[in-house]
RNA sequence: GGCGGUGUACCCAAAUGGCUAAGGGAGCGGUCUGCAAAACCGCGAUUUGCCGGUUCGAUUCCGGCCGCCGCCUCCA
């Protein structure tokens, strides 16, 4: 049974999607004005391992992921820099799915641009107009929440406890009410705009997500993803102006990632914490690695990113790689069956079992771990058979589709391997100097030697 | 101020009203190895922020205190 922590209800909760066999998925996606940073992808991860899971569950998946490319940043950045928004947020949008397939994250089935869908964000506003729940105030578009009474409900915000004025910007557009917001802006000098039905004007930020969500999922999605600071007002707005228009509840399972802090404080520009990808790469981690460390903290509990823990991680997933490079280069010539199968199962349906439990990582990777240390004690007594070996590799990838940390090895060039046989000749004569000689002249070239009884294993060093 | 989270070994991090408080990393000792690497074996919390309560029994439930963190700003 699949449970997990509904932000709505405040508890876990038992998952049953609309359709049997179908899951429907939205996750806010990045606003293009910058290159993501690893909060960023810590909350894309998270529902990267949300749907690789429920893959693995069995369902098929509809899950759409918004590209903001029009709003305040993104226009402002583009006008300092010279650009027009299109080919402003063309560049980062495209550094965004590069950094994607770098981490390995899955790509989802529906990637709707803000821009490609004004239409129908101005239908959206429509109805809601049509339902007397907006108002218009200097040409732009209002949603009057007094209309609407189950605003307040996911996040628990106490309108009446608000602040009137006090961290508001009112001055930029005129509203009747503090709390309420914008749908449509009206045009301002300079800026990008569409000419719609409400005038020359563009969309307020909230409205995208409804707008798209719908349009591709329908009224009603099962499971909505984003990071904590979305709760309000973000997501709370997107439920009143889905709900608003609908009349239908617009989401049943609404997921949260909490926050990553990097060396135990908010990232931030003025600390000079605030890494983008880029910057990890930069600084020697892996790819994997920094998957692995964002993945293995679980999804509703702050995670802090600190060297150590990069270490850490890098370790962790070396030691996956190398016992499933291990695995698959056994040669078993064991016919006896030591009964390995039957004693390595329970920790795959206990991987599994841990996930159903709001995808309860940690035991599930300890799970993991238990696996593989209870092989290498099959390999090293030899009690491995050919059949055992085809479960392994069964069962390791059917985890890592889910985990998506595991490499096949790149090939060597015939220059190291040359090298590699010359020492090889050079231990077998005793000349050990040399074959250190040579040992090292490979690592300067990028590649580890390790022996085994059954020869030299060459890897490429990360 | 309002709302929420959290405090478990050197670091990261599970779990449970009572059986030895998972797992990873780092460390130490050993096996293997020409050396190394990988792998294997062994070692670490008399104890779960502090104080009190409930209970035969609490790290787990309740209350208080302290610490840390987040949201309340178009920040994932």
């Amino acid at each position: 049974m699949i449970k997990f922590y509904n932000s709505l209800k405040k508890k876990l909760e038992k998952f049953s999607p609309i359709e049997e066999k179908r899951v429907k998925i939205y996750s806010c996606g990045p606003t293009v004005y910058d290159y993501a940073h690893i909060g960023n992808f810590r909350s894309y991860i998270f529902s990267d391992l949300l749907r690789r899971f429920l893959k693995y569950k069995g369902y098929k998946i509809s899950h759409v992921m918004n590209i903001t490319d029009v709003d305040d940043k993104t226009i402002h950045k583009a006008q300092r820099e010279g650009k027009s928004l299109q080919q402003f947020t063309k560049e980062y949008t495209e550094a965004f799915f590069h950094d994607l397939r770098t981490l390995n994250i899955e790509e989802v089935e529906f990637y709707p641009r803000a821009t490609e869908h004004i239409d129908d964000m101005v239908r959206l506003i429509k109805k809601l107009e049509r339902k007397e729940l907006t108002y218009i105030s200097e040409g732009s578009v209002y949603f009057n929440i007094s209309r609407f009474r189950k605003y307040g409900n996911l996040s628990g915000v106490d309108l009446g406890g608000m602040k009137k004025g006090s961290r508001v910007d009112h001055d930029e557009y005129k509203k009747d009410d503090i709390k309420d917001f914008v749908l449509w802006k009206a045009k301002k000098q300079g800026e990008p705009f569409w000419n719609t039905v409400y005038g020359e004007g563009r969309p307020g930020w909230h409205i995208e997500c409804s707008a798209m969500s719908m349009k591709y999922l329908g009224p009603t999605l099962d499971i909505h993803t984003g990071g904590v600071d979305l709760i309000f007002p973000h997501h709370e707005n997107e439920i009143a102006q889905s709900e608003g228009a609908t009349g239908k509840p617009f989401v049943r399972y609404w997921l949260h990632c909490a926050h990553l802090i990097v060396e135990g404080e908010k990232m931030s520009k003025s600390k000079n914490n605030f890494f983008t990808l880029r910057d990890l790469l930069k600084k020697g981690y892996t790819p994997r690695a920094i998957r692995y460390l964002l993945l293995s903290v679980h999804y509703r509990k702050q995670l802090n990113f600190t060297e150590k823990s990069a270490k850490a991680a890098t370790a962790a997933v070396l030691k996956i790689q190398n016992f499933y490079d291990t695995v698959k280069e056994l040669r078993p010539d064991n016919k006896k069956n030591h009964g390995v199968q039957n004693k390595l199962r329970p920790f795959l349906i206990n991987f599994d079992r841990e996930l159903e439990n709001d995808l309860n990582i940690s035991p599930a990777l300890a799970s993991l771990f238990d696996f593989i240390h209870m092989t290498n004690r099959f390999i090293i007594e030899q009690k491995i058979t050919e059949k055992d070996k085809g479960f392994i590799l069964k069962t390791l990838k059917r985890i890592d589709n889910i985990l998506g940390i595991l490499q096949e090895k790149e090939s060597v060039p015939e220059e190291v391997l040359a090298l590699v046989n010359e020492r090889e000749e050079a231990r077998k004569s005793k000349d050990f100097k040399k074959a250190d000689r040579i040992r090292d002249e490979v690592i300067k070239k990028g590649f580890v030697i390790e022996d085994t009884k059954e020869g030299a294993r060459v890897k490429k060093i990360e």
